[in-house]
DNA sequence: CTGGGGAAGGGGCCC
DNA sequence: AGGGCCCCTTCCCCA
């Protein structure tokens, strides 16, 4: 998804579809991104002028009659209540642009134009008399780090703070047991997926909220319910939020694939804990849970973060220790997670962030030097350059296949075993690769052969166990000479355009693949697999004869007979 | 469709 | 802490 929302946003008057191969190939039309760092704070100053000259305020705040004309979006952008409050209203015919006014009168006017200067300015200045006032106000609009600002300097204790309100806060309000479930939802389908499952872990849900016990927990643990949490709002106490709010950077982003499938990467590493978080925020400062934290591990409060993100682009390491202070001293492992200012998405690992960040500005400074291709990553360029080298570090240790990847060793591997690892819960078609196995079931030939599938005799069915193709044995199976990068190195496709080699289309592909795979191997090891090769291709007829069958029940990939029967309780959890 | 290759990115480990 | 190196997944595209 990334992919495609990045060159959606580096190009934003062009058609997206067709970028990918013409971006990416080698030429110089590489998108460039120049990063213009000065640009936020200019355009903080901008919206400063424009507050204090009352240009283009669509919200007045009022305190105790005092007014403080406004910008919506600044004010969502810093204060959790009002990106909750507007998030809500989205929508709904008043919300979206009529000139409103909010009274805060829970917030005293000095303290809320404190507040104030600071969302325009980043900077918080208020006579330290007036800190507790300004204190609570950042409490009240949910603005995380001007509060843990204000406890730092008060001496004062998140802990305290947190147990003010600890009671209420815990599990969020009632109205949104609803949307909670929804919420529930979504992790669970993401915590199929085995990639993201940690994830999902390490997402620091509200921590009263499991991912895999959706509405859990919560409600014998903390028996008052949530209503108790928007107690301490001001008088405007914004509705549950709507599922839009969901959402919010799907939209901006203008990626629909991101809408599509809100399962994968930033997309719900961004939105949900985002919203979630900032429920449970709302009253009470996260760093209060130590217990749970133990259990996020190193992720703690990622929820805390893309709260925070909108307003304050910063490092996780940055607010973990604002966190850190406003929790009394909290230990946090502050180290690995980093918060990208540019898309929100957490990126973990020390030191990756900067690799990340040239995704947005496209910069690319490791050049090729033989051929001159630019490339974003310096490991992308080594293994480039073994495309000029030759060099194909991984080798199958049973056949003289060599691979520019360590992947294709792998994928050349289980094609030595015929393991197909990867099968469909509806209609057990086998695939060795797992991409393949998502596209088979996002399409609808699965359902067609579901349908029509063979009952067999007897169970042979092996649960669990990985799909095995044919066994073919080792020196048979033609197909291990065309693993995905045998012929990367020699005429493949590269830029840098090898020798290809041409073979009579009559050929069977994969008699061909094999034939180039054999061309790339040295001459030497060539001559000792004559018999090898060429028995390869000879069982290579019969299974092609196997596959003749329709709707490849036959296959012998498929051959394990198991079919029936459990069908039918998987597709209950098949769902999307 | 399906299989396969190229490429982009993210994460882990280690120095 | 930053970065090299490597592994892995996902997408796109092509045949
Ligand atoms: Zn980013
Ligand atoms: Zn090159
Ligand atoms: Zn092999
Ligand atoms: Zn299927």
């Amino acid at each position: 998804m990334d992919t495609t929302r990045q060159r959606l946003l580096r190009l934003p008057g062009t058609v997206p579809i067709k970028m990918g191969k013409v971006a990416m190939s080698p030429g110089e039309d590489g998108l460039i991104g120049i990063p213009f760092p000065e640009h936020s704070n200019e355009l903080l100053s901008h919206l400063n002028d424009q507050r204090r000259t009352g240009l283009l305020c669509d919200l007045t705040l009022t305190s105790h009659g005092a007014r403080y004309p406004t910008h919506r979006s600044v004010m969502a952008a810093v204060s959790l209540y009002f990106r909750r409050l507007f998030g809500a209203e989205e929508g709904g015919g008043e919300g979206g642009g009529g000139f409103s006014v909010c009274q805060l009168d829970c917030v005293a006017p000095d303290a809320l134009d404190a507040l104030l200067e600071f969302a325009y300015t980043a900077t918080l200045t208020i006579p330290s008399s007036g800190m507790r006032d300004v204190l609570r106000g950042a409490q009240l609009l949910g603005i995380q780090c001007v509060a843990d600002a204000c406890r730092d300097i008060l001496g004062e204790t998140a802990e305290a703070e947190g147990q003010e309100v600890s009671a209420g806060e815990q599990r969020p309000p009632q109205a949104t047991s609803e949307r909670t479930v929804e919420i529930a939802n979504v992790v669970e389908k993401i915590s199929r997926r085995k990639t993201d499952r940690k994830k999902v872990k390490k997402v620091g849900l509200p921590h009263n909220f499991s991912p895999l016990n959706p509405l859990p927990a919560s409600p014998a643990s903390h028996p008052s319910p949530a209503s108790d949490s928007f107690r301490s709002l001001p008088p405007t106490q914004p509705p549950s939020p709507e599922p839009e709010e969901l959402h919010p950077k799907l939209g901006q982003n203008g990626d629909p694939r991101a809408i599509r499938e809100p399962g994968r990467g930033a997309t719900l590493n961004g939105e949900f804990p985002h919203w979630a978080q900032e429920r449970s925020l709302i009253a009470h400062p996260p760093p209060t849970q130590n217990d749970k934290l133990s259990e996020d591990d190193d992720m703690e409060g990622l929820g805390d973060d893309m709260m925070r993100s909108s307003s304050f682009p910063s490092s996780v390491a940055d607010r973990g220790a604002a966190t850190s202070v406003a929790g009394g001293g909290r230990k946090r492992k502050s180290q690995t997670p980093q918060q990208c200012p540019v898309c929100q998405k957490i990126i973990h690992g020390a030191g990756k962030l900067p690799r990340h960040m040239r995704t947005h500005t496209g910069e690319k400074p490791f050049q090729c030097s033989a051929c001159g291709v630019r490339f974003t990553r310096n490991d992308k360029l080594k293994i480039h350059m073994r495309k000029h080298t030759g060099e194909r570090p991984y080798t199958c240790s049973h056949c003289p296949a060599r691979f520019l990847h360590s992947y294709d060793l792998k994928n050349h591997l289980s094609l030595h075993s015929g393991a197909r690892p990867f099968e469909c819960p509806l209609c057990h078609k086998a695939f060795a690769r797992e991409d393949h196995l998502q596209r088979h079931r996002k399409g609808h030939s699965c359902l067609e052969l579901r349908t029509r599938r063979p009952r067999r005799g007897p169970e042979l069915g092996e649960d669990g166990g990985e799909k095995e193709g044919s066994p073919l044995s080792l020196q048979a199976h033609p197909s291990m000479f065309h693993p995905r990068s045998v012929l990367e190195g020699g005429g493949g496709s590269g830029s840098i355009g090898g020798p290809s080699l041409i073979f009579p289309s009559g050929i069977d592909r994969e008699r061909s693949l094999a034939l180039q795979a054999l061309a790339q191997l040295a001459p030497q090891r060539l001559a000792s697999y004559p018999e090898l090769f060429l028995r390869g291709l000879e069982m290579q007829g019969g299974r092609d004869l196997e596959r003749e069958d329709p709707g490849g029940t036959r296959s012998p990939a498929l051959q394990h007979d198991r079919w029936a029967d459990e069908v039918e309780d998987e597709e209950i959890e098949e769902g999307e």
